[in-house]
DNA sequence: AGTTAGCACTCCCACCCTTAGAGTGCTAAA
DNA sequence: TTTAGCACTCTAAGGGTGGGAGTGCTAACT
């Protein structure tokens, strides 16, 4: 065999011993493990060039080698053996997404949950974000004699509601009012474009009548605004005790905004996102493993598990893969009439 | 001094001392500490005495005494000194409570927040229970061609809203229909009246029109149940970490089902349950102290604080107290009217 | 050039032992 | 009932030791 070909499978059994049992990997160990018809000297040699260009280190000079983050990095894009979800568990992570699923809001709660059970990581799972998102239709609900809920549709499946009060009563009639008026001024509109010039501007444009209703604009606007708020639905924390970082981690998790910020900026596809290419330095020795569910066939919200750089990569990516073509099919469902 | 009194006394200060340390008390450092006017041998023989009597222990035979769960609660029964919050630091808290609080969960979210914030440790708020909650209306908004939203507004200032889908066109008017007859008998009725025969009576009262309606009947029955299930709000997990049970705490308290029965079963007045007085054996080693808001005057929802049993019990119930008014406060300016 | 056996070397880890210090319980006297 | 005195116990920290794992290097071999 030539000397690079078993460089490349030497530093790949290396990462597998090591994600098996989370001990540095000696020479001889080695060559059982990978059946290697070499001595012990030549994969000493070997090592020690793959130790050089970054690809492992050693805890300590007596020990065996460990992988560093390169070199997970070499074997997820280069050695992984990703084994596609058998049909039997699809069919399970379907039925598990659609217990009680009835909003995005409660699919993706579900399919935080499910990520947590099959990986035992912290997963979580973002609602699809608002760029392309536009309001399909604005409705108001009474709630009291001064008070009323503005309930905000989304293109994207998410419905929001807010709570208003006014100075004068809020009868039914006036609400009416309010709904013809607002959904010929909001329908259609994209969430983004929902902002306070535009609020102005159509207050501006309902004459008198504008004077009844500053409330229920910012109302509709604040809904607009969480709509566009990637909500953060995660699990299995408790999953992170004993990891060293475990409690900056914990922290930053607790963060709604960094959380999400940190999910958006994950890559479109299907990927592994390995130690201090992570945005944040709370998970600079973590892997973030995360896939996209689609809407209308284009990515949207994220679905991801947060664990050790040492971590089952290949099954990871099968799990999220098609967990997150499961949650695209009955999203779509769901939205789609 | 009387001996009984001084014992007293002596087990207060090791309690203050080792809630302030986090240290073993000794005879010596007692005597300068509480200012005693007697001599370390004496104060040992008191210390035995307590150890017998089951008050404190000592960690190993050389090391000083640390508060039993016992002593722990002879101290916060007998001993503490809770100082009511300042005027400002109860318009700090109203204020804090107030920031984007335009219903009771997020209310509820900013008091789980706050108490973080001012204790250091781990928060809940829990939202009213339904126990003697009405249904005050039911709206209907339409969210696509065969799909509407149940919306149950609940005396207790709670929104729900529930998701359904029919076969059939769900044209406004019919869900102008939907919402007279719905309301002339879910108005008024106890959330906890609404279950399943309850159901099924009302469509058997609603003649031919009970076939349209089976799944709007069964969504309001579903947003009544969600009504009357406490939700919790909780944060400051990252603060569990260091504490030998936190794997098995975070672990639960993931749980919403299991942490909101544990909440519900707190005494009804602002108190502290110590170690094993816990419900949950998660809780052995850790102390809860909790307080209730009130609504319409009756204790309602819980406020509570999760930490180690070495806390500082008298801040703890100051802080958990004003909160709790505050909220009720403000709880109640929200639903009147 | 690439591979191998042999070997000295390094370093960790588990173990034991020692020591200093803190704090005790007991006894006998005040 | 209180106190001084004292022997005793136990922990925590430090230091020394030996075994073991694994290495890198060298020199010989293919």
């Amino acid at each position: 065999m030539e000397p690079a070909a078993r460089k490349k499978q030497i530093l790949s059994a290396i990462v597998e011993s090591y994600i098996q049992t989370g001990e540095p990997v000696g020479s001889k160990a080695l060559i059982q493990e990978a059946g290697l018809k070499v001595s012990s000297a030549t994969v000493r040699n070997d090592m020690a060039d793959l130790t050089e260009r970054g690809y492992i280190v050693q805890p300590h000079t007596s020990a065996g080698r460990i992988p560093t983050q390169r070199g997970y990095r070499y074997y997820v894009d280069n050695a992984l053996d990703v084994k596609p979800v058998t049909a039997q568990g699809r069919e399970y992570i379907t039925d598990a997404l659609s217990q009680n699923a009835d909003s995005p809001e409660s699919l993706l709660q579900n399919a935080s949950n499910l990520l947590t059970r099959l990986t035992d990581y912290v997963a979580f799972a973002t609602t699809p974000g608002g760029e392309e998102s536009r309001i399909r239709k604005i409705s108001f609900v009474p709630t009291g004699a001064h008070a009323a809920m503005a309930v905000v549709i989304v293109s994207n499946g998410i419905i929001k509601t807010k709570l208003f009060r006014c100075e004068f009563l809020l009868t039914p009639e006036i609400l009416q009012v309010f709904d013809k008026a607002l959904n010929d001024v909001f329908a259609g509109v994209r969430l983004e474009a929902v902002n306070r010039p535009f609020i102005q501007t159509a207050a501006a444009g309902f004459g008198e009548l504008s004077l009844l209703m500053p409330s229920a604009l910012i109302a509709i606007k604040e809904a607009c605004d969480l709509a566009r708020v990637v909500s953060v639905y995660h699990s299995g924390l408790g999953r992170l005790i004993g990891d060293a970082q475990a409690d900056r981690i914990l922290e930053f998790l607790q963060n709604q905004h960094d959380l999400a910020a940190m999910l958006e900026r994950l890559p479109l596809n299907t990927a592994a996102t390995i130690g201090k290419e992570n945005s944040r330095v709370e998970l600079a020795y973590s892997s973030v493993v995360s896939a996209r569910y689609k809407i209308d066939g284009s990515p949207s919200g994220v679905l991801a598990v947060i664990g050790p750089m040492r971590m089952d990569y290949a099954r990871m990516i099968s799990v999220l893969n098609c967990t997150a073509e499961c949650v695209s099919e009955l999203l779509n469902e769901m939205i789609d009439y």
